[in-house]
DNA sequence: CCGGTTTAGTTTGCCGGATGAATTTATCCC
DNA sequence: GGGATAAATTCATCCGGCAAACTAAACCGG
């Protein structure tokens, strides 16, 4: 007999998945809500019983996931509604970063408050992987001693980097300016801080800050231009994660392919990364992007010409996105971010020229507005994601 | 008070979803095997109680969605396990397609089998829709007819068209190969065929026969060279669609934005084509890819040329694929599929150069195995997948 | 101040459906 | 013919959502 191969058991429906399930329907109810939501709107707009959602609400202020508000006096008839919010400083998300310029931590709870910051700035180009992943966990370690203190539940880590992280077995592949190649930051971490991190993508947990500062699920292509080019996809409010998390790497998007001897020397990145614009704008290339923008305030002819062509390439490549993968918004963040202003009008311009689908949905190009260092908001939250997505499972974790 | 929105209830567990959602478990679940499998296995595979999948597969076989075949005779002890199989005949999903060269039905039933089918060839560019749909239509309603005086359900009919469909609303937005705009298809077909049929794009629904001939859930980008290049993103054996159903048109894909005055111009269907192709292989328009394989097969060096300029560009639009989307493997259909010998190594090596993740995770180029006609096979399959996503759905719409 | 009205939240009995154990069925093997 | 073995069915149980009844807490009008 073949041994019955086990399938994904996730699509079986079992009356033990059900409540668990809904748990987490009602926890995210009142973390995505507008405004907090009392018991019967919940039920409401979830499609659910009041009896049911009554049931779950208890067991999540039971177990300080949601607390009641006061009731606002209103002046309607009837007994007065018991708004649900998010608990404050009861579970937190920590995000970290290690970046080329600075390295950092960052923990939120699941009302989005930050609960505790620190960064420190530093050139980390080429410096031992070691040495920083000890700096990191010495800013993490007294972190997370202090949270947990405080009586805050830590529901993960996660670790941003400016490179191509294996989402499935871990190991950094390859963070070119950094100079860090297939390095086991899990392992190094988790001896470190005693925590097993999520590692991801520097832009992909930008994006994800990105998607959850504009609320209700958007999709749209998210351009980090830090030193390299990076970028994601989010799809209704999620990021598409391609089979190994190494899905958005818009900078390798090639827009001139005849241009050198070697492919890649037409790729976004030659054309339109940090290094290239300055150089393009004959400035020196330790320059920092101010002074790019010091030049471009002064009308410049060569950093006008250089962003303007930039731009080019970055719609160029972002016309490709968008007609590979349907999106209808493009955000600029990280230096494009800043130049917003200079690239704009050129992006959207051959957006709707190459766009086959603009004509009838035209492309909205907008800069982000996570904040600075989203992609440190950006891990915390996909830390907290674990217990937003199944609150029962969370919680048999942490008993 | 503010009115309770709705939120999308979709995710809400209730029972009376549980058993519906269960038998389609069951039901893919019977389909999807490489073997037919007993109850016990199937209860095994999808991790539900005998008990349950008996009184699932009970429905399933009352409701002629599937059938038991004769115990095979195992050399094992043991009472022997009855074999579960799709049932044949008793439900078909009808495929159409209107092209540049043809127009056609193709009619599939649960088990794969065609039950009916006819291709007219004519070239169509710049014929009218209406005429086009009426032609459509004659072909059309005799199988249907025939089909349900043979008892056969129709669980659906999809139209494959060679442009850009507008999935939410139905309309096709623009077919530029065959001359059409925004021209109400969904509505001339229903009237004409008294059945509202799906439509989608002629290489979205070529990736789904594709996806099926390769079994297995595979994550694939596919290309699909007709006299325009269209394209899909596969993802775990789904079609991944996009907001409107735009998503794949890699022809659009730009791969050399200095190259004319329109940007364009450098776009992949320019430059790889059947028309560029045959142009630089120095043959007329009006040639056929016949033509070009002949003065490949002769070492023509014009037309070695041409295909090598186009190989380039195909593999480096391909590389941004990868690159954004993160798939291993890529399809080559049509045009490409024929010339696959001629290309493959030209785009391998494009992808291993250009693709960030090639060195930990290979790319793979293979042509195209889903035979003639796919978008007519990925149609049927379209409107199948209305029984299997939710058979219980589907069977009261029936009665 | 009191009864009526309105809305929020809880209690209660019911019901559908998954489940595991026990039972029946059908085969092989000695 | 009597185990042994595996598949399929039967049955009692349990879990959890649900509708309806009920309680709670406000407003309002007299």
């Amino acid at each position: 007999m073949p041994t019955p191969e086990p399938r994904d058991p996730s699509r079986v429906a079992r009356q033990a998945q059900m409540r668990d399930q809904n748990l987490g329907v009602a926890l995210r109810g009142i973390v995505d809500a507008p405004e907090p939501p009392s018991r019967a709107q919940l039920a409401a707009s979830e499609g659910l019983a009041r009896a049911t959602v009554s049931g779950l609400v208890d067991h999540l202020i039971e177990a300080r996931l949601v607390r009641e508000l006061e009731p606002t006096p209103t002046l309607r008839a009837g007994r007065p509604a018991v708004p649900l919010a998010p608990a404050r400083g009861t579970v937190a998300g920590v995000g970290m970063e290690v970046n080329v310029d600075y390295l950092g931590v960052r923990a939120i709870d699941l009302a989005g408050d930050v609960l505790a910051e620190h960064v420190e700035l530093d050139d980390l180009r080429d410096a031992e992987p070691e040495t920083v992943l000890h700096r990191l966990a010495a800013l993490v370690a007294p972190v997370l001693d202090e949270l947990r203190a405080g009586g805050v539940r830590i529901a993960g880590t996660a670790l941003a980097l400016p490179g191509l992280v294996d989402r499935v077995t871990g190991p950094l592949r390859i963070a070119p300016n950094l100079g860090w190649r297939d390095v086991d930051v899990v392992g190094a971490l988790f001896a470190l801080t005693s925590f097993p991190p999520r590692v991801a993508n520097e832009a992909n947990l930008a994006a994800r800050a990105e998607a959850h500062a504009r609320r209700g699920s958007p999709s749209f292509a998210y351009v980090s231009g830090e030193v390299g080019i990076g970028g994601a996809i989010v799809l209704d409010g999620e990021i598409f994660p391609g089979r190994h998390g190494w899905s958005g790497e818009i900078g390798h998007i090639v827009v001139d392919a005849f241009r050198g001897p070697r492919a890649s020397d037409g790729s976004l990145e030659a054309l339109a990364g940090q290094d290239a614009m300055l150089r393009a704008a004959g400035l020196p290339p330790t320059a920092r992007l101010d002074a790019l923008l010091d030049a471009l305030a002064v009308d410049d002819p060569r950093a006008t010409a250089a962003v303007a062509q930039a731009a080019r390439a970055l719609g160029v490549a972002l016309a490709s996105v968008a007609n590979v993968v349907d999106v209808g918004e493009v955000v600029l963040g990280g230096t494009f971010g800043q130049l917003f202003d200079h690239v704009h009008d050129e992006v959207a311009a051959r957006l709707d020229e190459l766009v086959i689908f603009a004509p009838w949905s035209p492309l909205v190009v907008s800069p982000a507005r996570a904040g600075q260092y989203p992609a440190m908001t950006g891990g915390a939250l996909a830390a907290l994601s674990t217990v937003l997505v199944d609150p029962a499972e969370w919680l048999r974790t942490q008993a």
